[in-house]
DNA sequence: ATCATAGTCGTCTGGCTGACGATAAACACC
DNA sequence: GGTGTTTATCGTCAGCCAGACGACTATGAT
């Protein structure tokens, strides 16, 4: 049993799907397109597709991304391209023997974090895809809203990373736009965590957290109100000490 | 162009490599085993293998771990059956087109936690499987002591895993017996983030924390020195407020 | 008896967080 | 121009927790 022989092992499909998240009207949504054909034609399901035969995994997830929202990778190695960048990492991989009717598929999810966009578009259509809110799909255990495959299970997953991540990374700044203010950001993690957070230690925190953000001298009124500077995010990735979700 | 028609998508191999840690004598040992066919032939690698056609990613791992080390999967309906059991999860896919030069292969990375175990055993040939501290392979650079494949990376992002993870979870006593001492506790602690932790702040911290840990009422001299309360892991599986690893 | 080893309990101080009062700077309306 | 509303920002205070470290305890080794 050679390890050149086809025969000796099993061979799969392997697809990326992908968890694209915004923050849209103080509510965490998810990136979500219509099934058009079968299984599952006509429910909602996460984006993705196929890896190809050549294709690394982040660059098929990279590709599948543009292909639905337009969005860019956030390329870590030039960070001035950040104009419309996400941010884009692995989530985990699920090979379910049954949960593809069709034939035996490995996908491998991706988590996307994004600001918030005008409008999707799924290849013209634009009735095909859409931006709910996580809760959606999570809530409710009956079939009416739920996700195709095993994509509720993923989706749940992707929103517990990126709710986890915030506390003790940088990363609730990739759901705003390039430059924002300390209210943007808060309403992020006020979204994310569905909770309300005090402004007056939120500002202290973050502010007094180095390298996390970085005043771009400027100030706007975008909010209304007082006016409020504006930052750009830090270099700093990784928060020490971390952001703290509060209890229950 | 029908989902069901093979040639629409690109066919793959799907692995399970196992990345294996446990702590022996003060250091943070990973399992290793020697391959003995090309390519790579001679160099150690991770232990792994081909997921069959029928069968799921977790189940693919949990065969796998125990055809190399005997230990049986930790279950968490089950934890009566915690005699010999490890800790298991998903750590990453990687599928770089080129990762293997034979055919494309996409491995799914797991993470096992054991406690220190006798000898290991791989297929009867006990010369073929060994513990090794994982800077035998992530320290130098030069091409000597390094791991075939990608396996240098996988075992790179899994000690970065269990590093962090001890810090929020309780998962430092998957690498402990089932009833242990706050010494060996810390022990563990100080293998695997390689520092040295204070022995009292430590006692006060995790002696503290509800549901971590949870006296058996006896006590052991099995390290030396004065007696010293015995423990079983408690239910808490997240720790708050967690562990703080020492700067730098 | 003495020492070495390891475990356990306390004390103190500084830093950080949560709760919350107070002020500042815009806009909308009359 | 006042007045109220909204959002931003600064300050204060008490409580908790972690790091530093002293003191004491209980075993085995010499």
């Amino acid at each position: 049993m050679s390890p050149y022989d086809p025969s000796a092992y099993p061979s799969f499909a392997v697809t990326v799907d992908l968890v694209v998240l915004t923050v849209r009207r103080h509510s965490l949504c998810a990136l979500t397109v219509r099934r058009g054909e079968p299984p599952f034609q006509g429910r909602w399901a996460l984006p993705g597709g196929f890896v190809k035969a050549d294709e690394d995994l982040a660059d098929a997830a990279a590709r599948e991304l543009v292909e639905e929202t337009g969005l860019c990778v956030h390329d870590p190695a030039a960070p001035e391209s950040s104009g419309n960048g996400a941010h884009l990492e692995q989530l985990g991989t699920y090979g379910d023997p049954q949960r593809d009717p069709r034939m035996r598929v490995v996908s491998v999810a991706h988590l996307a974090l994004a600001p918030d966009l005008p409008a999707p578009r799924a290849g013209g259509d634009a009735n095909s895809a859409r931006w709910s809110p996580v809760e959606t799909f999570l809530d409710q255990d009956g079939e009416q809203g739920s996700l195709a495959f095993d994509h509720a299970q993923i989706l749940g997953d992707g929103v517990e990373r990126a709710r986890s991540k915030i506390e003790y990374s940088s990363l609730a700044t990739a759901f705003c736009t390039p430059e924002f203010t300390v209210g943007e950001l808060r309403r992020v993690y006020e979204a994310v965590w569905g909770v309300a957070l005090d402004p007056r230690n939120f500002h202290r925190k973050v502010t007094g957290t180095p390298g996390f953000l970085v005043p771009t001298g400027g100030t706007t009124t975008r909010q209304g109100g007082r006016p409020a500077q504006l930052f750009r995010a830090g270099g700093a990735t990784l928060l020490n000490p971390p952001m703290l979700r509060p209890e229950v």
